[in-house]
DNA sequence: TATTGTTATACTCTATAACTATA
DNA sequence: TATAGTTATAGAGTATAACAATA
């Protein structure tokens, strides 16, 4: 018979997780929190955030994309994708427009503010990665992506 | 020269995303938005949360644990801990204890209740991985586990 | 009828700082 | 002085449903 634990533990790394250490879910969290912690220590300053480079970037990739569009290949949900751009009109770095063709829909595109925020911070949010200290090394650390890239459908674009 | 797109894009996979598609903050949230849909499609019906029962889990392994060791563990903040052990409080599945030794600290256990609680879920909850679609053969996704397990500095324990 | 985007509302999680009671 | 936990408040992100305009 297995003894239970009779004394709480003292330090983090004698917490027993049992289970939830196999658990994706739990790994990928405790994983994104780690990630954050250290993104905000070294890109915070600027004011730059994950989730709203994101949207620029691919605004920049994909001028004229739909929003709708923009929404579904980033997963943002429409309501909250809404709130982003117009926080971003307000701030004069994207343009909405209505196409001819389908009078709902709404055309988005970088204003040139926008293009250059981008061009600003392209380098420092892209070299991040880089400079994030991991136990991995790098052949790990490519396996690592290849395989979060399988799963979530992305395939791996050139260098742009 | 390169030439820019003329045309936004029609479809999901048309969509543009150059170097975000090799960033790991990027990845690990599409990967966390994909589970957690999946997540609460399968499970939502039971009323569980993945936050919520690693919280109850981590107790049921650790009775007695100070609650100020086990928002570290789980990188869950001192004041969001404090809410939601106050929830399970008022639901009758922890019980709160001042040690005699330093009366600062809160000492955390699972009632009956809560361990009944933790008892029925804990299949279900622990099986959702294997249910999860994946487009990963069984030993990326074992390499996958490992290599997270790795970089969050979790030593994966022995089965209990 | 279905689709695109908007509005309104609410809930979760997080961040921060000030506070208390103890040490 | 430092630590454990609490309180209060704000913000980000998400979820949902109802809505207007258009297809």
């Amino acid at each position: 018979m297995t003894r239970t634990i009779s004394r709480p533990p003292a330090t983090e790394n004698e917490v027993a997780l049992g289970d939830l250490s196999r658990s994706f879910g739990f790994l990928l969290r405790m994983a994104q929190v780690q990630i954050f912690e250290f993104f905000f220590e070294d890109l915070g300053q600027i004011g730059l955030r994950p989730g709203e480079f994101s949207v620029l970037w691919v605004l920049h990739l994909n001028p004229g994309i739909r929003q709708g569009l923009l929404a579904q290949a980033l997963r943002i949900k429409r309501a909250h994708m809404t709130k982003m751009i117009r926080n971003f009109e307000d701030r004069g770095l994207v343009a909405r427009a209505v196409p001819d063709d389908d009078r709902r829909a709404v055309e988005l595109r970088l204003t040139d503010a926008g293009v250059a925020f981008v061009d600003d911070h392209a380098k420092a949010f892209f070299s991040h990665d880089a400079r994030r200290p991991t136990p991995l090394d790098p052949q790990e650390q490519a396996q690592l992506f290849a395989l979060l890239q399988k799963y979530v459908g992305i395939t791996p674009e050139e260098r742009r």
